[in-house]
DNA sequence: ATGTCCACCTGCTGGC
DNA sequence: TGCCAGCAGGTGGACA
């Protein structure tokens, strides 16, 4: 689930039950993520107050007036789900606001993350200080994503999945931006024309935004326990279809390598 | 530095 | 019906 417009989603979700609301309730249940949660999670949170909710490449801010900022990631398969009712073994944190609200951060494979960082101290983040542009920003354009791709040999699948060159994208995004953009995923990424540069960052925008669009209009799936979220699946073009027609009439291949899935047309992405 | 692979962890699906 | 291999949205570390 989590790539950039999941997180987006995630965030825009939580705004209605955290913004300005003071967490009365903070309880670790198994503190072992991916990393460890800050040993202090429970005191520096409990009885703060989230003045803003943000988002940064698939992490998501949750700021406070204590002037730390929550920062958690998902990992493959971490949401948050609102006024849980009964509690699972995959429910992690748990937070209770002056409303009376709760939110369980559930996440069965544990690859997720939680950490509170001083809020001014943010860009020093280690998660934070590699990331490259947010590829929704002006910063990732043609001309950016061109110096960044300048004399590798990598195929753009990976460099694309590279969040220190564009922040963000994730294995579904990636494939579904090069086939609307017509370039082949093992093509290295040095060796993409200037005009195939400039689709590609159309490419890339086009598929986020119409997918947090998609995501935003399911937002109330956010407030139901079983958390099952439908979005943009719908949509994806190439993304878990293998064998299906694409719409030039070919069917769309699978290739793994790295452990991770390529989904693409041989005919129309070149 | 760059490119590639693998481990981390749990749950689900499909084939036998 | 039951078991097991294979696969899953991410990241970071090990290696050549």
């Amino acid at each position: 689930m989590p790539e950039l417009p999941e997180v987006e989603t995630t965030v825009r979700g939580l705004v209605p039950v955290l913004e300005a609301r003071r967490l009365v309730s903070v309880e670790a249940r198994r503190p072992d993520l991916r990393r460890a949660f800050p040993v202090d999670l429970r005191q520096r949170l409990t009885g703060a107050r989230i003045t803003g909710l943000r988002r940064r490449a698939k992490y998501g801010l949750l700021d406070t007036d204590r002037g730390d900022t929550l920062v958690f990631h998902l990992g493959m398969s971490g949401r948050w789900r609102i006024d849980p009712g009964e509690l699972g073994p995959h429910d992690h944190l748990l937070l209770e606001t002056d409303e009376g609200r709760r939110l369980a951060l559930n996440d069965p494979r544990r690859f997720g993350s939680v950490d509170l960082v001083a809020t001014a101290a943010l860009d020093d983040y280690e998660a934070f200080a590699k990331l490259g542009p947010e590829p929704l920003g002006e910063a990732f354009s043609a001309d950016t994503l061109g110096a960044a791709l300048r004399g590798r040999s990598a195929p753009i699948k990976a460099l694309l999945l590279d969040q220190r060159i564009v922040a963000g994208l994730g294995n579904i995004y990636v494939c579904e931006a090069l086939h609307m953009a017509g370039i082949a995923p093992g093509r290295a990424g040095g060796r993409i024309s200037r005009p195939r540069l400039t689709r590609l960052v159309e490419a890339v925008k086009a598929v986020l935004v119409a997918a947090i669009e998609a995501g935003g209009s399911t937002l109330r799936d956010y407030a139901r326990p079983d958390g099952e979220l439908g979005y943009f699946s719908r949509q994806w073009r190439v993304y878990g279809r293998e064998g299906e027609a694409c719409g030039c009439g070919a069917p769309i291949r699978r290739r793994a390598e790295g452990g991770r899935s390529t989904f693409f047309c041989t005919f129309c992405q070149r």
